[in-house]
DNA sequence: TGAACGCAATGAAACGTTTCAATTTCGTGT
DNA sequence: ACACGAAATTGAAACGTTTCATTGCGTTCA
């Protein structure tokens, strides 16, 4: 019965002009507490529901903020969407949430689609690092924020970790309990993630003095559990066999973990793990995982926060932000010492 | 510069009219190769975006669907999620995930927003089982199709799996192991989901010829990992302590694992474990978890492709369906009779 | 040569709101 | 009784598309 309910229709039902329906709903206080009854009661018998399409035709934009991640099944990015859904909740945005699959060619198709919906603006943590999106994202107009990636202050807000020392502090800790010879697991390069976690990691080991080689890159596809399945086979392979790991995500670490056991390789007694992001399950995993933790709940909220900023505040007074926080190494038993050196034994 | 571009911009900059325009977008055959280039030109020139939100008034329906899921961090959903936003891609349709998290309340606000928003239609996991979701969305007209619960064929599409099935294969299996007290961890007893996969379990029990004691449910507010850590402490103080533990999902179980780890009661050795799911991350867990398994994607694939059906298809001579999947028992180390020490597994 | 036709292109209506200038109604003070 | 300002209401324009009945024009056929 519904769906072809419009307001010329209640008003009609109440007996008075649309404009007046409008202000019951939008300026309550300018219409006589009569009327005011009136209409409502007539709205509530036709079972109006307002157009919002029509709503933001006139206003020019939506009210619908959309979220682009790298995957939906990552429960670290389900925690920064969560963060950052319920800030704009209370804002009265909708927040759609959409799923890039680390794929440049989904995320600028994703990017078209916000651009015609005209939504309110975007968090988006970008596929593509040769900053592509964000060149989109401005020609067109559409307010943003990155969210897990750092963009200089003048170009627009950013709420990202600062990863180069989450990577080196993962590194280090893995330096001093006597590892040498440590392989680093990461997704596609071209993901800012991936290569500043390395970096990280490499300038922690020149400056314990080690040669490059001490940190051997492996590279994945993937950041999800079967690519860490994969690098963990191929890690099995390797000439002199590292004696740690550090992965670029928790997923790898977990993926990597089923491969190493699966083979009778023991963590940490014969290879130690590092993963990143200490996502819920790192916790509960066969072997406890050593983690850098991010503060992914703060990170969507932040975002969401500076959005809001940017698209309701004093207009042109908004100054973009970058923000960048702090990493924090959770230690756990998949890296500690196992009571002897690792360093070379059978 | 863009933001403010419209079509007669377009149309007046290729010196043609509105209507050409549409049609060099729209209906690229009815207008001829010369003016087509044209027009492509300015549209280039000028960075025209179309605005959905117009072109959604005049159609009266917009192109996106709308999916309302019981937890975003739950990867059980992620991957559901995922299945769906795939195939609704195809359909070059939009997916706006949004998350209720098991709340009544914030499920019938998001309906309304999507009611508002005038989407194509919706998946929805309802919260809500007293079927209110259900006849807010058919009182409005909203397309619909269930998602992991079932409903008559002549309400509405349903995608579901047995969960009572599952509940009675779960508990068959601790039963079969011996276990003759029978614990179950379940989130709020309103969730169809927690009420079937209990309902199952009892049958199970009743089947053997046992007590409804014999089956004991414990009552848990949400159904993620602290949860379940709450509710393995719970566990521990119980009387008779039960043998073994059927959890409404694989978090609530890592958690209770988590629990009892830390209590130095040993799994499944003291108690044995079952969960429900079977998400990646069971198999990875400190002891892997027996599960039983839904075909996520599938589910959500399936969801999306009924909901196609529905409303693009022959209109009128769409006929609802209720699709029931089998789900599948993964036995690991997590609920396998002790006895020995347990041997590595995938 | 004129009629009939088909293809391109046009221009205005319609979609459901919000906004705002104009109008009506009301209450009050003189 | 009158005028005046405030309060309430109205009606139409505008938002950016799509759709569709028309118009304009060049071809073909008799």
């Amino acid at each position: 019965m519904a769906g072809k309910v419009g307001i010329k229709d209640v008003a009609r039902q109440a007996g008075v002009s649309v404009g007046t329906v409008s202000n019951v709903i939008n300026n309550p206080e300018l219409v006589s507490d009569d009327t005011r009854i009136r209409v409502r009661a007539a709205i509530e018998r036709l079972g109006y529901v307002r157009s919002d399409t029509a709503r933001q035709l006139r206003a020019g934009q939506s009210r619908i903020v959309a979220m682009l991640v790298l995957d939906l099944a990552n429960p670290f990015f389900a925690e920064v969407a969560k963060g950052a859904e319920r800030a704009l909740r209370d804002a009265d945005l909708g927040v759609m949430v959409c799923n890039s699959a680390g794929s440049t060619s989904e995320e600028s198709e994703y990017l078209s689609l916000f651009a015609e919906q005209r939504v309110r603006g975007v968090l988006v943590t970008p596929a593509d690092t040769s900053g592509r999106a964000v060149e989109t994202l401005r020609s067109r107009g559409i307010p943003f924020v990155l969210v897990d990636r750092s963009l200089p202050a003048d170009q627009g807000c950013s709420v990202s970790i600062d990863d180069v020392l989450g990577g080196s502090m993962a590194v280090r800790h893995l330096l001093s309990a006597g590892h040498r010879r440590i392989a680093y697991v990461g997704g596609p390069m071209h993901l800012a993630q991936v290569r500043d976690r390395y970096a990280g990691g490499l300038e922690a080991v020149r400056e314990a003095g080690l040669g490059d080689d001490a940190f051997l890159p492996l590279d994945s596809d993937r950041l999800d559990v079967s690519a860490g399945r994969d690098a963990g086979a191929r890690l099995l392979g390797l000439a002199p066999r590292p004696t740690a790991v550090f992965c670029a995500n928790d997923l790898l670490a977990l993926g990597v973990l089923q491969s190493l056991y699966a083979a009778g390789v023991r963590v940490p007694h014969d290879i130690a793990l590092v993963g990143y992001d200490d996502i819920e399950f790192a916790a509960a995993a066969a072997v406890p995982l050593t983690s850098v933790r991010q503060p992914a709940a703060r990170i969507g909220r932040t975002a969401a926060e500076l959005l809001l900023q940017e698209t309701d505040g004093a207009e042109a007074a908004h100054t973009h932000q970058r923000i960048v926080l702090q990493p924090e190494l959770v230690v756990r038993d998949s890296s500690r010492a196992a009571a002897s050196a690792p360093a070379s034994n059978t």
